[in-house]
DNA sequence: TAATTTATGTCACAGCATGACAGATGACAA
DNA sequence: TTGTCATCTGTCATGCTGTGACATAAATTA
């Protein structure tokens, strides 16, 4: 790798760090992009070179979190059902960001704690999630043998989103915290629904019905 | 009602019909305030003086849309159970909302049809039902003998909110099109989850377990 | 009609975000 | 090393969003 993209990292992750530390003493709104290319020592323009927006540079770090998400997801083998694949990529994605590069791992744990702070910003990190919910949905259509325009593979997702919404506890946060939630949360899922619901063929139990 | 009172109902409405007129036909983000205020023929700072942002006045209609299901829910009966209640509110909602005004209905499709293709103004959706779901939780845990900072009243809420996100149809809206698919989705919901999951005392199946 | 309250308009201003252009800097070949 | 090229950065200008302050106009009440 060059200076040039070894600089370019530095500074991305620079921008991130400071705005972070902002956010988190002064406030989202009290923060202003000024500020934060000030204490890089970059212009403002420079920092919407980096980021195309205020919210991007808060929501960087749960944004990557997502693609290690679906990266998990993607990798899970075809012999597990949606509903488990999709349980089972979320425990991975934790373990996968507590075992990263411990800068990135603080990044994400103080990003969480600044959006949970922040409605604004907790109104973005859903979008975030919309925005993979159609790679998700078309996932699980895949491993179900229907149609992404089905309602059974948006139901699935829908459910599990909303599972993935449980687990944002307030409070202190941490990586085993967050393990022990989705866990509670899982088993509660496994009390609730009937075994088998993500799969096609519950949909037609009988040839009589439907 | 005082005269002064009347026209500031007539301004508020001119001003949501303005908006969703103009954002429509150009664009969320190519529409600026000015544009609006001109329509109405009122000042851009008299604006903000009935809405405090761009996106607000985009998603009144939905927002009152959720009083109206907060309102029906709080109605229900104390012999439902917290999803049957739920449920039974979202139905009563949809016709709370057909049987209203017309030209209220009419506001309520046009911004349903920008909410559906502004991925902006969708993330902000999220975020009212997200500043709704503290007094569900409450008022589900009441329902359930609960406190409203168990896990179990927050999961039911999640999941039914799970629920409502699968109701959003692409395409041509309408409120029979909404009835039945809500329909669909709470058809599909029974077939998935085992009766009395939402019932506190599902949580200690037996006095050994735990 | 007079006094009070409240809504509106005008003005000023800070912050966000983008386009255009020039200068600085790293990449690369001769 | 040097010259060329691509790319990153800073400066400047601009439009839109959202807010505070203050004066004016309108409705309410007596």
């Amino acid at each position: 790798m060059g200076l040039r993209e070894r600089k370019k990292v530095q500074t991305r992750n620079a921008l991130i760090d400071a705005a972070l530390e902002l956010f988190l003493t002064q406030g989202y709104d009290a923060t202003t992009i000024d500020q934060i290319a000030a204490r890089v020592d970059v212009s403002p323009r420079t920092f919407f070179r980096y980021f195309s927006s205020k919210e991007e540079v808060a929501l960087s770090p749960p944004a990557d979190s997502q693609e290690i998400f679906l990266a998990e997801f993607a990798g899970r083998p075809e012999s597990e059902s949606p509903y488990t694949a999709l349980s089972q990529a979320m425990r991975a994605m934790i373990g996968t960001l507590r075992d990263r590069d411990p800068a990135e791992a603080e990044r994400f744990m103080k990003s969480r704690q600044l959006v949970e702070e922040t409605p604004h910003l907790l109104a973005g990190q859903m979008r975030l999630l919309m925005d993979n919910q159609k790679r998700l949905v078309a996932e699980v259509a895949r491993r179900q043998g229907t149609d992404a325009g089905d309602l059974l593979p948006q139901f699935v997702v829908s459910i599990f989103t909303g599972l993935g919404m449980v687990c944002h506890t307030s409070g202190p946060q941490g990586f085993d915290i967050m393990a022990k939630r989705l866990d509670d949360v899982l088993k509660l899922a496994d009390r609730s629904l009937r075994p088998g619901w993500d799969l096609a063929t519950m949909t037609v139990p009988s040839p009589a019905a439907g």
